[in-house]
DNA sequence: CAGCCGTCTTGACGGTTGTCCAAATTATTG
DNA sequence: CAATAATTTGGACAACCGTCAAGACGGCTG
């Protein structure tokens, strides 16, 4: 094992190590990252270790070398995916001069992302479903769960601010509502309803007035 | 097969065949509860048929007998639990005399149902999830969906009756944030979070005036 | 009672799974 | 340049999967 104990008999200067722990970490990510194509397309209970190897430029020990476990891949993906997404809506809050262009904004990049990144988001969706019969996932899910909390606190803030108001309901409710609009309707589109993104659209709109 | 073909050759009654039709069936829903139990603990990527049966009184050959495939088998779970989801908080509904009555009726089902009945619920947004890679299950969940969506809505149109008013929002957006509401609290009380359900109930409490 | 039919059991099948390992390859060090 | 460590490969393993089929069981009908 090449990351294991780091013990006693330890020759190398401490900085040569965390490069190396650096590089090794890199490969981990882009083992992930390759992974999670494949679970994306596939969902977590279908997809095997040999299935994302063949998917990929890798072969099936290479992961076994750099996760102790499937469960452990599959939580470095998770992780990988939460720095991804949690900033979608970042760049919308902050150059947004007006409560119509915040809403336009973020009604654009909402639309967006149920297209391009659908299988993205419903494997967080499975993930976040398997932590609940998984107690190895949890941790990581729900420091997601509260990351995306509180990305939309921030659009919610920021809208409220652009109309000299307060946010009418506390964050959890606000992510509540958001995440089960948008799960429902990722799951129309997914089955090929047309109206689930117009759908999604129009209620948000109509919402975002009567919660700031 | 048993229950496949029924053409020219039929010389039972139609009567007859019916009833066993019914007994079948009721077989079928027989295997269908024992599968669930399973299927509840252990969620739906790690059950397989063996481990269904192994946990049942039935043989896995009986499964297959009558279900054509594990999605059949599965497909009709979702089915049979919908019937058992849809009506739980009519009772509440019907009963209720003013406000405050169907509030606390409605808050204290809410906690039973998340504490006792953790484990069909978790299966329930697994399955959901499920249907966001398998199109078999996107007609029944989609369908089970809209029931739920019917039921918060009876009881959020009743609550606003109650006071004279009418609902401020969607049957979509109503259910979405209860759903929403309801997941997350589920996922927390199963990561032993003991204030997971004082919390939900303080957030529902809060919201219910505000909405009717 | 004999024969049939629906029901159920049991074991087997090919394929896939996660895991592990010994050998080959590459990089890094002395 | 040697030698040591890190990385990668690809095959082997037992266990498990969904599916299937041959046959046993038991009740009903003729």
């Amino acid at each position: 094992m090449a990351r294991q104990a780091t013990g006693a008999a330890q020759r190398v200067t401490v900085a040569a190590e965390t490069l190396r722990d650096e590089k090794f970490n890199a490969r981990r990510i882009e083992l992930a990252e390759a992974a999670l194509e494949t679970l994306g397309e596939l969902g977590f209970a279908r997809t095997s270790l040999r299935e994302i190897a063949q998917n990929s430029a890798f072969t099936h020990g290479v992961f076994h070398y750099y996760f102790s476990d499937k469960l452990d891949l599959i939580c470095c993906c998770v992780r990988h995916y939460k720095a991804k997404c949690v900033t979608r809506y970042d760049e919308v809050v902050t150059t947004a001069r007006s409560r119509d262009e915040l809403t336009e904004g973020f009604l654009a990049k909402l639309a967006a992302t149920l297209q391009d990144e659908a299988r993205m988001h419903r494997l967080w969706y499975d993930l976040r479903s398997q932590a609940m019969f998984e107690p190895a996932f949890r941790k990581d899910v729900l420091e997601i769960d509260k990351s995306l909390e509180a990305m939309i606190w921030r659009i919610a803030t920021r809208y409220a601010e652009l109309g000299n108001r307060k946010p009418a309901s506390s964050p959890a409710a606000l992510y509540a509502l958001f995440d089960g609009l948008f799960q429902s309707a990722l799951l129309r589109h997914l089955a090929s309803d047309e109206k689930a993104v117009p759908d999604l659209l129009d209620e948000v709109r109509r919402l975002l007035p009567t919660i700031c």
